[in-house]
RNA sequence: GGGUAACUAGCUCAAUGGUAGAGCAUCGGACUCUUAAUCCGUUGGUUCAGGGUUCGAGUCCCUGGUCACCCA
């Protein structure tokens, strides 16, 4: 005791909610003989003059310390009135070693009834009010070490987001799928139509971009021989901040050779299926008041259904985009910008579809000029094999049959390249090697990208972004 | 990008244009079964920043900042 308040060690038996459940049964007043040692974060202190009751919180929970003067002195004999220094020295968010035994206190609070305690970590600022907590959100997030002192269902968020990458892998892993990781820092950022962030290599004196999609990479994978390969990991996006977007989130997309898009979808709702049934136990999820019902199958949807359902309009009618125009017009759509009638139906789906789509449902066949790096559809001309999940509005999970053909990558890439030339800063540029990679040839492939953050979302009942990412991009404070 | 609102003590919040406050936390004291312990006392402020109106601004006006929500 006395003149270390950084410790070096404690060794710890037990945590606190080990001992709520070992001894949950326990009677008011019984004791039990059993010697532990606990460590934690002192979060209450409700201190008498020779009594004292202190929360100590760790990891798992929390417990409640009996505190009794003639115990400590008994338990610490070398120590000079124990406890009046504990008393005097500890105070709120202090870190705390004890060992003693267990103890139900008569008014029915299970406790460590503690004979020995050393202060392992002395702490210089005060936390936040135990009643109220920290509830300025602005603060939570650049401080969210505060945050996650004082709100547990913080931490439980953080720990279900473990929880739900690792049943991924495990999953994924369980079907021979490789986890291969692919370069952040790259010459050229394909593979998604996005605003890249930009950086410079010093000593190679050379402009770099970092990534904005894993694609291109794990489609070099393929065609190098691996069947199934995958990667979850950070991507980045020089784009808006909200609710939904963070410029830096985690992905993971996954190819399989010789699969379809078809075969991807099942794979997809079998995935998330089961991933939530471990983490939360049902596939009936709430979020923010509204039921979602995971059980597969999901349901499927081509675009051109779906756009006629919700507005009447049926693009399947339509010759040119000039009457998808007029048609739209009628239903209080300005679609004057859509240069093609695939561009058209895409914007009267996002304005009129998305958002209604909340029980998870598969979207497919999508128009060509969206879709660059997609395979075209087997059977209907301008459309590609491709689909996107939508949960709660929210698009989830994209996926389609890759476009494995050097040649229609080529002029697809031209096309997009052109756009770049026009100014549109999110078109992606001609990936020589990529297109070298496929006249090597690449089987059949089918590949799916899916947003980890908002599948987090979902499963932890978040209504932010920021509440699933540990430290959210935030403008600086000053 | 547009709109709305918030910003006051460490935390949660008050304060008709007229002396900046409360609870908790801090600090000191009393107290051997508390659960936001209680009781007595104490400390704590560039009211987000900068300008303006006014005898006087936390309050009204303007500009900026950050965060949140809604819209695009």
């Amino acid at each position: 005791m006395g003149g270390v308040p950084y410790a070096y060690e404690w060794r710890v038996s037990h945590h606190t909610q080990e001992l709520q459940s070992q001894f949950g049964d326990l009677a008011a007043g019984e004791e039990v003989d059993l010697s532990v040692a606990i460590a934690g974060r002192i979060l209450i202190r409700r201190v008498f003059g020779k009594l004292a009751f202190f929360t100590l919180q760790d990891e798992t929970g929390v417990i409640q310390l009996y505190l009794d003067k003639k115990a400590i002195e008994a338990g610490m004999p070398e120590a000079e009135n124990p406890f009046q220094q504990l008393k005097q020295l500890t105070d709120i968010g202090d870190i705390l070693g004890v060992r003693g035994t267990i103890k139900r206190t008569e008014k029915g609070e299970l406790s460590v009834y503690v004979q020995q305690f050393q202060i392992l970590t002395k702490s210089l600022l005060p936390l936040p009010d135990k009643w109220h907590g920290l509830t300025d959100t602005e603060k939570r997030y650049r401080q969210r070490y505060v945050d996650l002192i004082v709100n547990p269902e913080v931490r439980q968020t953080f720990r279900r987001r473990a929880q739900i990458t690792a049943g991924i892998r495990r999953y994924l892993e369980k079907l021979d799928f490789l986890e291969i990781e692919t370069p952040v820092l790259q010459t050229e950022a394909g593979g998604a139509e996005a605003r890249p962030f930009i950086t410079h290599h010093n000593t190679l004196d050379m402009q770099l971009y970092l990534r904005i999609a894993t694609e291109l990479h794990l489609k070099r994978l393929v065609v190098g021989g691996f069947e199934r390969v995958f990667e979850m990991g950070r991507i980045f996006r020089n784009e808006g901040i909200s609710t939904r977007h963070n410029p830096e989130f985690t992905s993971i997309e996954a190819y399989m050779a010789y699969g379809d898009y078809m075969a991807m979808m099942e794979l997809t709702e079998n995935l998330m299926a089961t991933v939530t049934e471990e983490v939360l136990g049902t596939l009936e999820v709430d979020y923010q008041g509204t039921t979602i019902n995971l059980t597969t199958p999901w349901r499927r949807v081509t675009m051109h259904e779906l756009v006629k359902e919700e507005t009447g309009l049926d693009f399947t009618k339509f010759t040119s985009v000039a009457e998808a125009i007029t048609a739209a017009a009628a239903i209080g759509l300005d679609l004057e910008d859509c240069p093609t009638l695939g561009n058209a139906l895409n914007e009267v789906f996002e304005a009129r579809c998305e958002a209604k789509l909340t029980q998870p449902t598969f979207v497919t066949d999508y128009p060509v000029e969206i879709s660059p790096l997609a395979k075209p559809h087997r059977s209907k001309t301008g459309l590609v094999e491709r689909f996107e999940l939508f949960i709660v509005g929210r698009e989830t999970a994209n996926g389609f049959s890759e476009l494995t053909d050097p040649i229609d990558q080529r002029a697809r890439f031209e096309l997009q390249a052109a756009k770049k030339a026009a100014g549109d800063l999110e078109a992606q540029g001609v990936d020589e090697d990529f297109l070298t990679a496929l006249e090597y040839g690449m089987p059949p492939t089918v590949g799916m990208g899916m947003g980890i953050d908002r599948f987090v979302m979902l499963l932890t009942n978040s209504p932010s972004i920021r509440d699933v990412i540990a430290f959210p991009l935030l403008k600086s404070a000053d």
